[in-house]
DNA sequence: CCTTAAAGATGAAAAATTTCATATTTCAGG
DNA sequence: CCTGAAATATGAAATTTTTCATCTTTAAGG
């Protein structure tokens, strides 16, 4: 456990902690945990910078973050998006040294961030718990291959279908978010102009799959944005 | 070691062996082989299937072959390709039940088939056994996501170049193969109509970038591919 | 409350890409 | 050697997408 009195919140609510513990003894859990920081980000924050050194293991309780990749011509691109509680940093962090990506909050963020070291060394001794946070890891990974491909066979209909259902289904339902991802960002993410995105959602709205609600976007008819999703 | 009269070839020359034996003991390592099988596919032989049942870890000794997903649709589209020797089945294989892509391959091939579970019996036992495999695994993922954000990133000119630099460099460069994927491979590759493989190979053909002999694909000016790759 | 910048919206022109039609080449099998 | 299927090639029409110009709305700061 971290040894501070200013904590954000307490270890004993932690839920990497209690999934971590399943495994591997409180007392070792808390021992890779020495060196461990409990960080606030707000929306826009970078927290992860493309090209820096990965030194830490990130757990993110709380929050909406994004991964992304920037180009030396200034354009980004959007890996993926994923909302606490989750182990983010398997695919970027686990055996590089240095970033892929750039890792920025959408929401504000509590995270974890734990000495890669620290886990290594914990990671020697327990190999069942190598093979669950690989697991972990993995998860996220595959939401995004999946997203790859979307964009690989869809046109822009189907890639920015794919990616308002991605979003209502996986990072902003049974959250305490809104849905509420700019139109620049949902073009990074499709892979296409952020006027595409708009004619697009407009067009959507129009036909009654979707709605707005301030900035939220609200998904009303996930049928046919599916089948949309899978076949335009 | 496996006890067969008519292996395909040595064990001692095995280079997943030699890797292997580094961090386990050569018993381990042998034990865990003690349910492996070696097998041999021709040219555009299913190795792995879609949706089939992932029971076993894969290491081609021999060969080059495609990662590709099928769509209900009938359009595939290209994941990765990669050439032996190598652990494959990383991504797909671990810690997934059913196989996410399937497997094709593209060269005569020469293949073992580790057996899941006395995989994870070995793993549990070495913790650094797992960290190196998992290790390898990724650093064929990594490939992956840098062709993706190409996709994600380029138009098509660009895409191509990608994918023939990809190939030349990592698949078939110092490769017994010769670098002859077809226009309808290549284009599944990079996400696009064959047509428009067809027209752009033209294009850097009439620009002497690059070159055919034969069947055989040669890029000529790795330089100015490499430009296009980036920029375009 | 005003000012300004950013985000959202719209339509037309330009560019890229796919589709389609058609032709040629290559290659395996009878 | 012939034949048919698959791969390669080419060009034009149709479609999709981007770019650009312009405008409105929203949100933040003084």
């Amino acid at each position: 456990m971290i040894e501070n009195s200013q904590l954000l919140y307490q270890c004993n609510d932690c839920s990497f902690r209690k999934l971590s513990t399943l495994i591997v003894a409180k007392e070792e859990f808390d021992t890779m945990c020495r060196n461990t920081v409990q960080l606030q980000f707000s929306k826009g924050e970078t927290i992860i910078k493309q090209g820096g050194r990965a030194t830490n293991l990130l757990f993110l309780h709380r929050g909406v973050v994004k991964f992304s990749y920037r180009y030396d011509t200034g354009s980004n691109y959007i890996m993926t998006i994923i909302s606490g509680p989750k182990l983010v940093g398997g695919a970027n962090l686990f055996f590089r040294d240095i970033n892929i990506f750039s890792l920025t909050a959408m929401e504000e963020c509590e995270v974890c961030m734990v000495d890669i070291e620290d886990f290594k060394r914990l990671a020697l001794s327990n190999p069942a718990y190598v093979l669950a946070m690989i697991e972990q890891a993995m998860e996220m990974f595959q939401h995004s291959i999946f997203n790859f491909i979307s964009l690989a066979h869809n046109h822009v209909n189907g890639r920015i279908a794919t990616v308002l259902l991605y979003l209502w289904d996986q990072v902003y339902k049974d959250s305490a978010y809104n849905f509420t991802v700019s139109r620049k960002e949902l073009a990074e993410f499709a892979a296409c102009s952020h006027e595409n995105v708009i004619n697009t959602l407009s067009r959507f709205r129009r036909e009654g799959l979707i709605g707005f609600e301030g900035k939220k976007i609200l998904i009303l008819n996930h049928e046919a944005l599916t089948e949309i999703s899978k076949k335009g």
